[in-house]
RNA sequence: CGGAGUGUAGCUCAGUCUGGUAGAGCACCGUGUUCGGGACGCGGGGGUCGCAGGUUCGAAUCCUGCCACUCCGACCA
């Protein structure tokens, strides 16, 4: 590991990034293990965050020509029968519905054989097939076209293994869909979603990706490309953060999906398909959380300046409230990140010095403490979340109550930037692109110290050359490339002009390739 | 589904080997002293010890079966 991360702070424990990485989202409110298998509880903070995440990425969505709508949870079985590969790829994770009634047989609650369906359903994995049966009966002229919608859901993909918000049965997404008269058409749209979510994952979440296109055996299921956006987490791994994929004419041949053209020809459309979901939020917490908890950026942070007033069941507690009350007024009045502020006084009956660190855990961006001295002096305390401790010391700083009013939309706006900036860096410093055959390959990533249990070692990513393997040569790669517990990522929308010898087979290089371990 | 490990209070865990009737710290409730850097004293509430059988006078502890979770594989946004 480059950076000591251990839970220590937050549960008092030593342990791996995994155990810090759930303790953060324990001890930060987000979320929790439900009854149900597999699937997580969001709380209210956790939520938050994802509402931010919708209202940023919608208006994004809207303004470049979507609109939204709605889709059934169930889709009828035979949907899926009609697209080879796309079956082929889900049907190992689907939750089918088969009875419509609950009957007490010996004694036992359990469903009712004569309550059986004709056609199971299943719960939608995500919804190609059914989003596709709408747009064959939409779609008549080119005039049609293109259709451009997305819709907010939740999706079933019954998983052998979830964390939360990494992977778990149900998940939370947004699922664009579009139909379009040509190839050129639906890959600009293909393209212009992926540029769309790294500029969200960058300015909103200030989580810097890399965009790029996914080597042929990491295609969703029936696409011809798909691409996605790359996110490296404080441990070294690759988390995909979203895919945007052009899915050519197999679904809208599946589906017949057809127009008449300006001569009167009928022609199948070209689909797209992109997503990303509550998996950003474990990247959020992978990317910016530290030993003290979660750290939120502004952009995304359901209360960015909280004020936690020093009371002390004196009577002067009522003169801090009531400047509080005021700071919170004035401060909701200022725009940050071009929203009105989002500001609480804290007033729950809990000691002043949990509910600080309570909101540490969460990350709140800016915490204020206002005291007696506050009040009478006109002056607001407060502490930055981005840069808490100076060494062990935490770090707080006063400001005339006029002059912090003034400077919170920029303060907050820097450390939605500062928050970037470090994980930026972090990025570029761990990207090597010296490695240029296997068996550096294999000796960077192989030699992982015996504490392996303590977290393992960060390495980051490899950006190599390689001459696009396809096929069973492809698939050997990822075999020896399994061994050592690495994936291809993605390649990179911008390019050298130039290219060294293929990493795996020494042949002239086409392209440059990101390889890592990954979630 | 394969390999390993773990299930005891909201959380982290001790107790299990060697059977004797439920524990600690944190959290929570009451109270007093405190309070501007994760307070302290006193008092208190909370657990069918993962579930089901079995052995036994007696099971958290021994035996059998099952279930869940964690980690490593396989699968994946």
């Amino acid at each position: 590991m480059q950076r000591a991360l251990s839970v220590s702070r937050v549960t008092g424990n030593r342990g791996t990034f995994p155990d810090w990485y759930q303790a953060v989202v324990r001890e930060a409110d987000m979320a929790e293990v439900s009854p149900t298998r597999g699937a997580m509880i969001i709380k209210p903070w956790g939520y938050g965050v994802w509402e931010r995440i919708q209202q940023t990425l919608d208006r994004r969505i809207r303004e470049s020509g979507h609109d939204n709508c709605y889709f059934p949870l169930f889709i009828p079985l035979s949907f899926f029968a009609k697209e080879a590969e796309h079956v082929e790829g889900f049907a190992k994770e689907m939750a089918v519905v088969t009875h419509h009634r609950l009957k007490l047989i010996d004694g036992k609650l359990q469903p009712d054989p004569e309550a059986r369906l004709e056609e199971p359903l299943i719960v939608r994995p995500t919804s190609e097939t059914i989003i596709g049966d709408a747009f064959s009966r939409w779609i008549r002229s080119h005039r049609d076209l293109p259709v451009l919608i997305n819709q907010w859901a939740n999706v079933v993909r019954w998983e052998m293994r979830t964390r939360l918000f990494l992977r778990t049965s149900e998940f939370l997404w947004q699922e664009g869909h579009t139909a379009h008269a040509d190839a050129e058409d639906a890959r600009t749209e293909t393209l212009k979603i992926l540029e769309m979510y790294r500029e969200f994952a960058e300015s909103v979440l200030a989580m810097p990706v890399i965009a790029g296109e996914k080597p042929e055996n990491e295609r969703f299921p029936g696409a011809d490309n798909t691409y996605s956006i790359e996110a490296m987490m404080q441990d070294g791994k690759a988390l995909q953060a979203g895919t945007s994929h052009y899915l050519g004419t197999s679904f809208a041949k599946a589906q017949n999906i057809r127009f008449q053209d300006e001569e009167g020809q009928l022609s199948y459309c070209h689909t797209t398909s992109w997503g990303v979901s509550t998996r950003l939020i474990g990247g959020v917490i992978m990317t910016h959380g530290d030993d003290d908890g979660l750290r939120l950026p502004p952009a995304i942070a359901p209360r960015q300046i909280v004020i936690v007033p020093m009371l002390r069941d004196k009577p002067e507690d009522a003169q801090v409230l009531e400047y509080g009350q005021a700071l919170v007024k004035a401060l909701q009045e200022k725009f940050a990140l071009g929203e009105p502020i989002r500001a609480l006084l804290d007033t729950k009956a809990q000691r002043s010095a949990d509910k600080r660190w309570n909101w540490v855990r969460r990350g709140a961006p800016i915490i204020v403490e206002l005291g007696p001295r506050d009040a009478a002096g006109g002056q607001v305390t407060f502490m930055r979340r981005d840069a808490l401790r100076d060494g062990d010391k935490v770090k707080s700083q006063a400001m005339a109550r006029e002059a912090f009013i003034e400077a919170a939309p920029a303060l907050l706006a820097e450390i939605q930037q500062a928050l970037y900036d470090e994980a930026k860096a972090r990025l570029d410093s761990n990207i090597r692109s010296d490695i240029a055959t296997f068996d550096e390959l294999a000796e960077y990533f192989g030699a992982a110290p015996a504490d392996e249990d303590e977290g393992g070692v960060f390495k980051g990513w490899v950006r190599a050359a390689w001459s696009r393997l396809t096929g069973a040569e492809l698939e050997a790669v990822e075999e020896h490339l399994k061994a050592l517990k690495l994936t291809l990522r993605n390649v990179p929308m911008d390019q050298p002009e130039t290219f060294g010898a293929c990493i795996f087979t020494g042949k002239p290089g086409v392209e440059e390739i990101l390889i890592g371990r990954a979630y």
